[in-house]
DNA sequence: TTGAAAGCGCTAACAA
DNA sequence: TTGTTAGCGCTTTCAA
């Protein structure tokens, strides 16, 4: 790691203190009173032998690294991956850079991520953690007084600042849309464990008038989406709602390998709506993540605390509903 | 960023010097001259107060942060996340931790990302960028004295390494399985940027007497895949390579929505086979970059090169065959 | 057997 | 107007 000049070696050169190359590097308010010449020197010398102050060192002496650690299980996911660019982009605005730790949903990774994240003095984390699921608040062990934590889990729980999205405008404008088509048979797809998409379908079917019908990807063993394929196929709605672009894409592939044609003899909806859905076979149709929206609101938050704002904020960003061919219209009048 | 306990308090709960505690928690060898009582004494306190050293200040001293900078222009594409994935793990395994940085492709983000991976004084840099493909050896600015740097774009050039695919067993593997099913109408969509998977058609092309069909997205305004896609039509081949899993899902897109049927009549083959082109429907037949070997091999030369091996290596990793779906085959038997 | 001191590169407070 | 000093947390001689 040998590094180029340092800023102890620009002030040698330029016969003057350390520090007052760091003033005049750095705070132009307190630079005021040094010899222009002087500074012009310092500033020669520094683009001559293309200095880049050591972050390390600023680091250690600012306490605060600009890092911000991202605790997830996998960015393979289409979700995920539009996540992690989005949390990166917008880290990346504030002058900050992510750190990104993988766990394999391992509620051990987790923990070791953030041990890890903590020795290396992030200024803040980022979690995505089945533990801050609605039906699993293990919520302890993850604070380190002093470093902000946000999840982004669909949590609502005492303690923990949280971003998640608000499936309802999404889900409503869609029942809208198939209702106006005629269709009644509306299903889910999902897993029992992440409530508040189940809640928003169930608000909307009660609202429109649909009778529930859930497949739940629990009750398959090791959530084998050949199982829930053939669960699906043996008690077929008319339109079937997934709980992400990632169970969708393994269910109609299996659909389709059985014969299945989407969406001429079943319409298929996903949630999330990642740039991956819209190049699917067919494009999905989708309750559309403000992904953008979620990565920024949860920066804002992790900010927020950082800059001394001690309330617990829960932000929920709202869905769309983005319409593509995985859906068949009969009435083109309601594609909203 | 308040850390928890410091080596010194440790130091003075437990009566003794920085440094003893130092070679106890580090050094066993060289901490056998110190009394057990007192050994015992620094564990139990140091795990009491859950003692965490400060990587920053041990970084500050070793002069190695234990980070690696991986530069990308986008993680969304099913190959990049894999890769990052899988380099995320590969680093990990080494005790190193992996920072990704997205340029979008841009020549200035990644020299900007460059710049500020090297005043964060990471050990090393795996780059994938435009600047290192065959056509435009930009190796220039990117270099820092010290700092070892490893390009994973299809580069063969002097003085930088690079770890790349190797496209021709995969290739010639689907070139026998095709031509044994009677195939002779292959063609490639791809980018003529990037030349080696080009090159790898082109070699099975000639020895398996097939004659060359290319689709060029470099001849179409703004790689527009609704242009090239039409051009397929026009003049339909019976199978179609695809420079990637990206690039195959959307021609397959489009080319399902003009009504034509994957496999029925086209053939349609990508490169990469990441786990999403498993769940593409139809699931693709993919000429198969193995992933976790390329991210091992570029950490390897990484690290050997941060253990003093000066030499420039260049190391390519075998494709293979995956056959799925895609590709209709009327000669069961020869499915390899 | 243990401790004191210096130093990694930078900055903030205090002197001059 | 500029320089000196101290210190962030850790490790590594060298001295006791």
């Amino acid at each position: 790691m040998a590094n180029g000049i340092t800023l102890g070696k620009l002030a040698e050169l330029a016969g003057v203190s350390p520090a007052t190359v760091s003033i005049v590097l750095n705070r132009r308010p307190l630079a005021k009173r040094i010899p222009d010449k002087t500074q012009e020197k310092i500033h020669q010398l520094a683009s001559k032998h293309n200095y880049h102050p050591n972050q390390l060192a600023k680091a250690m002496k600012s306490q605060s690294t600009g890092i911000i650690g991202f605790i997830c299980g996998d960015i393979n996911m289409p979700y995920y991956a539009e996540l992690c660019s989005e949390l990166t982009f917008a880290a990346e605005k504030r002058g900050y850079n992510l750190m990104a730790m993988l766990t394999q949903w391992s509620y051990e990774k987790e923990i070791n991520a953030l041990e890890r994240l903590f020795s290396r003095m992030v200024d803040g984390v980022i979690i995505i953690s089945n533990a801050f699921s609605e039906h699993n608040k293990r919520t302890d062990n993850f604070r380190r007084p002093g470093v902000p934590l946000v999840t982004m889990t669909d949590f609502k729980g005492p303690g923990v600042c949280a971003v998640f999205s608000n499936y309802l405008p999404g889900m409503d404008a869609l029942f809208t849309l198939l209702t106006a088509n005629g269709y009644r048979r509306i299903a889910l797809a999902d897993y029992s464990d992440y409530p508040l998409k189940y809640e928003a379908y169930k608000a909307c079917a009660i609202k429109h008038g649909i009778s529930e019908q859930r497949f739940d990807a629990r009750n398959y063993p090791e959530h084998s989406f050949d199982e829930i394929s053939r669960g699906i196929r043996l008690d077929l709605p008319e339109v079937l709602i997934c709980s992400s672009d990632y169970v969708a894409t393994q269910i109609i592939s299996r659909l389709a390998l059985a014969g299945l044609r989407i969406p001429e003899d079943i319409s298929v909806v996903s949630i999330d709506g990642t740039q991956w859905s819209e190049s699917y076979n067919p494009p999905l149709t989708a309750i559309k993540q403000d992904i953008p929206g979620l990565a920024e609101a949860s920066l804002d938050i992790l900010f927020g605390i950082i800059n001394g704002n001690h309330e617990i904020i829960e932000k929920s960003i709202p869905t769309t509903l983005s319409v593509h061919k995985s859906v068949k219209l009969f009435n083109p009048e309601f594609t909203i």
